[in-house]
DNA sequence: TTTTGAGTTGTTCGA
DNA sequence: GTCGAACAACTCAAA
């Protein structure tokens, strides 16, 4: 006799508290299997055996299995084929329902429609719910229906939106949860990876900690972002956390929540930003897309300081300083002429809190091929940028101690390359206009 | 339908 | 050193 039970597939959303597709799950009468799924389809198509989002993710579940273990259950950890796991649970219990969280991404999109069908053949129900943002796809549309395509409108209708809205976190419930002996994890080595550098302290927000974020957020040296990123992304954090703190603390930080929101509508609205440009005119510049100058900026040997800077963070730790994000942005799309997809793709390589909508988005903004992007003739000045935030070069020493020795073999010319990069920018406009 | 105002993060130039 | 205008024109959102 197989035991009766639910499902809840952990995907982006790895905590107990305050999540709502849990909470939903554990309300019903049936016990709940926590489960996560290590895609093969996706791990197959990481590029280096050493990826710090795999060992944030397999320490984040070796957490989660600490908690629910006191709880007197465990997080069933399985590796492969998402069907073919499914099928495998299915013979194991009988599967009355399988809960998760909604993911916006396209290819979770249609995942989840594949796992949902294939489901209904066996009988068993699959429920989504709304978790990760506050609000999702339709739920901030222009009065005529349509999705916004800039920022400060959306974020206004976002605002009031919430004022109306009396939400609350997802009850944390303590029972309900499947009662059995603990389950091992695999192994990072059995997934077909390795360590890394990454040292896992889920990042939380602690107090006082966004107090002066919009005053210090722009100097790279105080390192005083929040790093929340990451746990955003993997939903170690509740996004509703976040926002109440933000409502209560610094506006600033609430516009960059909005931003994030914003970003994951677009890429539901719009899925075609993935591989084109929002605005399609700007597909007609002509990239030089130089493979030793892409090279050079990936490796931080542009002899601009704080565009190396930056890429040696990026390239050691997995993390790049918001603001020197837009400078190697800018400098790689105007400077260099390289296809903001070359860039969008290496720091999605790389970063650990990479999050595709907000990647895509930024780097098409910076490349201003993007929604309400920056205009193109907008075009940062590395040695300015320097002086008004890294003054005293605190960050530029810390992540390039020898920049003063090639100051002298700088790739490009601003000056020159600033022309050039304005030149091609018209020219493709011109094209696009004839 | 038409009109109006506005649009993340910047830089350069000349007064 | 400081300040405002130019950079370019277009599209979006809402009245």
């Amino acid at each position: 006799m197989k035991d009766k039970i639910n499902i809840f597939w952990f995907r982006r959303d790895l905590r107990l508290e305050d999540n709502v597709g849990l909470s939903k799950a554990l309300a019903q009468d049936i016990p709940v299997v926590p489960i996560f799924l290590f895609d093969q389809e996706i791990l197959s198509k990481l590029p280096n055996t050493k990826d710090i989002r795999v060992d944030y993710i397999h320490q984040a579940l070796q957490s989660l299995q600490g908690k629910l273990e006191e709880l007197g259950s465990s997080l069933h950890v399985y590796h492969g084929n998402v069907e073919e796991i499914f099928e495998l649970l299915i013979q194991k219990f009988d599967v009355q329902a399988v809960f998760c969280n909604r993911d916006y991404e396209p290819l979770a999109i249609a995942r989840d429609n594949r796992v949902q069908k294939w489901l209904a053949k066996e009988d068993v129900t699959f429920s989504a719910f709304k978790d990760q943002v506050i609000f999702e796809k339709g739920e901030i549309l222009k009065n005529d229906g349509t999705p916004y395509t800039v920022y400060t409108p959306y974020a206004k209708k976002w605002r009031a939106a919430l004022e109306r809205k009396h939400y609350t976190a997802a009850p944390s419930t303590l029972d309900g949860y499947y009662q059995t002996k603990k389950k091992s994890i695999p192994s990072l080595k059995t997934l077909g990876f390795e360590k890394t550098v990454l040292n896992y302290e889920t990042p939380s927000l602690t107090p006082g900690m966004i107090d002066d974020y919009d005053q210090h957020r722009d100097f790279p040296a105080e390192d005083r972002t929040t790093r929340l990123g990451v746990a955003l992304r993997f939903g170690t954090i509740s996004v509703r956390e976040c926002v109440k703190t933000a409502l209560k603390n610094n506006d600033t930080w609430l516009s960059e929540l909005i931003w994030r929101e914003f970003f994951m509508q677009i890429l539901f609205h719009f899925p075609h930003v993935v591989d084109t440009s929002f605005k399609s005119s700007y597909d007609n510049i002509r990239w030089r897309n130089n493979e030793k100058e892409f090279e050079k900026w990936r490796k931080g040997e542009t002899g601009y300081p704080i565009v190396d800077a930056g890429m040696r963070q990026l390239n050691e730790t997995g993390f790049m300083h918001n603001r020197v994000r837009m400078v190697v942005a800018s400098f790689l799309c105007k400077h260099l002429l390289i296809d903001w997809r070359w860039g969008e793709a290496y720091f999605a390589e790389k970063l650990l809190d990479y999050e595709l909508s907000s990647n895509n988005g930024n780097w098409q903004w910076a490349a201003g091929c993007g929604c309400d992007a920056a205009p193109y003739f907008r075009i940062f000045n590395p040695d300015a940028q320097t002086k008004r935030f890294d003054k005293d070069l605190k960050y530029i020493k810390r992540w390039n101690p020898h920049y003063a020795d090639r100051l002298e073999t700088a790739i490009v010319d601003h000056k020159q390359a600033r022309e050039r990069a304005l030149n091609t920018y018209k020219e493709a406009l011109n094209d696009a206009r004839s």
